[in-house]
DNA sequence: GCTTGATAGTTCGTCCCGTACTATACAGAT
DNA sequence: ATCTGTATAGTACGGGACGAACTATCAAGC
């Protein structure tokens, strides 16, 4: 009989589990210094959000779940709203740089409801036709927050997120369009679609 | 004072929610027939889950849930395993139907850790080289289950599926190469990327 | 009949998300 | 001064989703 993992000694304390979200947390307060969740809630979307969502109630509870591990400090305000701010303590800076500077990267992932809808036999223009106007207003926004951006000592990071953000919706509107072009040929014939690129790598 | 939700009568027994995840079950037992978990499994694997990543405990919980909805059916095998067969009600038969054939669909997300990491200091170039691998990796992979498609009533969806997988891959594929050819330029210069594109929709 | 690797299924804890809700601030109207 | 609307800010909570770790079955080769 195998060692159970119940006869395993307990975690200690304040080793809890650092997800993607809890680095985009790390991150955003290294680049915003002390700052609220609301003030994270607001730099995200205007960065990293196309490339990992954030709803804004997790802004709540997961900087409290850093704290408790140690990664930041808390105050309070004392009247008013009472907001919290949080800033990263020396193990929160590291933790930070320890995982920005190694190369390992999990795959990225999509959730697109739309594709999933075209494998259930909806009809792809009408699901291309939506994205791409949603793609193309993405474009825009963040084009916006790109002309806004401010000089900073983060600037460079920010400004490559967003450039990284445009690159891809625009090669994606640019898929688009070739599919709406080309009509219904892309579903009826495999071929129709020269393969010029394919795997170098 | 305002209604509380408490005072709300009690949900009806069977109103489960049907996520997107459900929706995926319900398309491939559509296609499938009578299906196992582990079949359920094997086909997203060859079709959706690029769009739609299902991690495979989940075939063995959510059937169980749309069972207890009466959206599907259940039998168990005698022997050996005693796998659970799932096959689709008419109940199922139509939420599935009413979903695939209402045009909206939710917002494509993406979640990408390397963008993340990119976010925070990371070299572009490092997380791009590493990206493009798995893209091109996956591409042959999604060409493979192309060329291996049999002809069946569903197989135009299916196809439709792929081949939007294989598009999507191919134009980030393409992206990555622009930005690693045109190297650092990216980082440091916005307008050296032209923008013939921007939106018309 | 044993070993090995592929196939198949389960348990569990926690993360994470969305919905709905509450509360505060402030500007303009009355 | 108070009311009303809108933007800003914060909270509660239930359950879906996820992934690590594990167990079990089967088929093939020796």
């Amino acid at each position: 009989m195998r060692a159970d993992r119940r006869d395993l000694p307990p975690t200690t304390s304040n080793s809890l589990r650092l997800t993607g979200t809890s680095y985009a947390v790390l991150t955003l307060l290294h680049h915003l210094g002390e700052a609220t969740p609301y003030d994270l809630k607001q730099a995200l979307e205007r960065s990293i959000a196309n490339f990992w969502p954030v709803p804004h109630t997790t802004f709540y509870a997961e900087p409290e779940r850093l704290q408790q591990g140690g990664y930041l400090t808390v105050r309070q305000e004392a009247g008013g709203r009472k907001r919290k701010l949080y800033a990263l303590t020396p193990t929160g800076e590291a933790a930070l740089r320890e995982w920005a500077d190694s190369p390992e990267v999990s795959r990225s992932q999509l959730r697109d409801e739309g594709t999933l809808k075209i494998f259930a036999g909806a009809d792809p223009r009408v699901i291309f036709t939506q994205q791409r106007q949603w793609r193309a207003q993405k474009l825009i926004e963040l084009e916006g927050y790109l002309d806004n951006l401010r000089d900073s000592e983060h600037a460079a990071a920010i400004r490559a997120t967003l450039l990284t953000g445009i690159a891809y919706e625009r090669a994606l509107i640019e898929m688009i369009d070739r599919f709406l072009s080309e009509g219904s040929s892309f579903l009826q014939d495999a071929d129709a679609s020269a393969r010029p690129l394919d795997a170098k790598g």
